[in-house]
DNA sequence: TCCGGATATTAGACAAAGTCCAGATCGACG
DNA sequence: CGTCGATCTGGACTTTGTCTAATATCCGGA
């Protein structure tokens, strides 16, 4: 699977989204690097040749891939929330030093001994982070 | 136990702490509610009366206790960052749409399969936070 | 008691992430 | 081509948090 702006149309039409310039540049950014990205970052990609595309088009349309299921967020940092393409379940790697945050595939993982939810609640979803540390 | 200043005074130092008026005030906010609360509300807790401590003393003051292991921080909403009074190890249960936080005792969870870490990584601490909604 | 240095506090300027809005622009369709 | 709804835009604004230089407080020693 080649992520082509092509795919990203179709992509973008099977999440139930209209898929114009920009949201095609954006998903394209995302999906071709499969790596976890800033909205800032993001917007410094999609811009790199000449100004494109705006900043509220940047957040209004990772507010709407979130909305749509497209991508998930990832608040690992307090100063900046990541969005990650992965949206099948896994959980995060994050070096607190570097910022670096990679994956854990959630295959193997097992979280048991949770306790019941509170009556009138679901699950909206479970983030497992790890913080890890470069040694000495 | 009851969470009064005096006690503060020597929780604050047998942690390395050196107690002053500010420091009281702000480990008595967190402490005596045994509540999760975020920069603004310790801010707001603490110059009810009248204006005591600025704005620079409660982020230096909170950034201090967490450096000496006395509060911890939870990253679970982008705009801000809560601190919790309770160090002991456990999870955290989110209500999304409330913004409610509340403590899940690590006694039975048990988290397994987790993959090595990366070679010259230590861990650090590791997150678990469930997100809840309310059922609509 | 007074002095001096170390530690703590402060106001306010600043920075960065994100939101909001009113107007401009796009593109599909008749 | 002209219209209309959807989308995009610049820029002002808000919020959370940081920084800095000046001031205040504390404490030990002469």
């Amino acid at each position: 699977m080649h992520y082509t702006r092509d795919n990203m149309a179709g992509l973008l039409r099977s999440h139930d989204i209209n898929p114009t310039h920009q949201r095609i540049e954006i998903a394209h950014a995302l999906f071709s690097r499969q790596e976890h990205l800033s909205a800032d970052q993001v917007m410094a990609i999609v811009n790199t040749r000449h100004s494109e595309t705006s900043k509220a088009t940047v957040y209004n349309t990772l507010k709407l891939f979130l909305e749509k299921g497209l991508v998930r967020e990832v608040i690992v940092d307090p100063s900046k929330v990541f969005f990650d393409p992965n949206t099948s379940p896994h959980h995060h790697l994050y070096e607190v030093d570097s910022g670096k945050l990679s994956d854990i595939d959630a295959e193997h993982v097992v979280i048991s001994g949770l306790p019941p939810l509170p009556a009138g609640m679901v699950t909206e979803g479970i983030d497992l982070i790890v913080r890890v540390r470069r040694t000495g």
